[in-house]
DNA sequence: GTGCTGACACAGG
DNA sequence: ACCTGTGCCAGCA
């Protein structure tokens, strides 16, 4: 009821983000655009913001860019979870040369339905 | 109110 | 692969 200010959005928005991060099946991965979009509310960016804020207790590693790209400082740490998890990567020769694999949206991006296989 | 910044997205060069 | 500009929403000085 009498609501005199509006309450901080951060334990709900936030709560929704990261129940969705861990609805997000292993070997399948979202974008911050997506979560978003799926949610009906927010931006990408405030999906980065959740996810940078709250995002240590959930599997962050399954929300990314667009691109693929994974997040620097924790790219090492979302690899070895993608291989151990088999997500899809775009790993060409190029790895070898240093270059530090992305994701295979085309294949990894889950679309929310727990029946979607790909 | 204004301006900058951010775990973003998309188009163009 | 790289950078730039624009659009987007919210937080903060």
């Amino acid at each position: 009821m009498c609501r005199m200010s509006d309450e901080p959005e951060l334990p709900e928005y936030a709560e929704r983000v990261l129940a969705l991060t861990e609805n997000i099946p292993p070997g399948r991965v979202m974008t911050y655009g997506d979560v978003a979009e799926w949610l009906g509310d927010g931006g990408p960016r405030q999906v980065g913001r959740v996810m940078a804020l709250y995002g240590a207790p959930v599997p962050w590693w399954r929300v990314v860019r667009s691109d693929g790209v994974l997040l620097p400082g924790g790219e090492l740490r979302a690899l070895g979870h993608y291989r151990e998890e088999g997500t899809p990567l775009r790993e060409a020769a190029r790895a070898a040369a240093g270059h530090v694999p992305r994701l295979d949206m085309k294949r990894a991006r889950w679309d929310g339905l727990p029946a979607s296989d790909g």
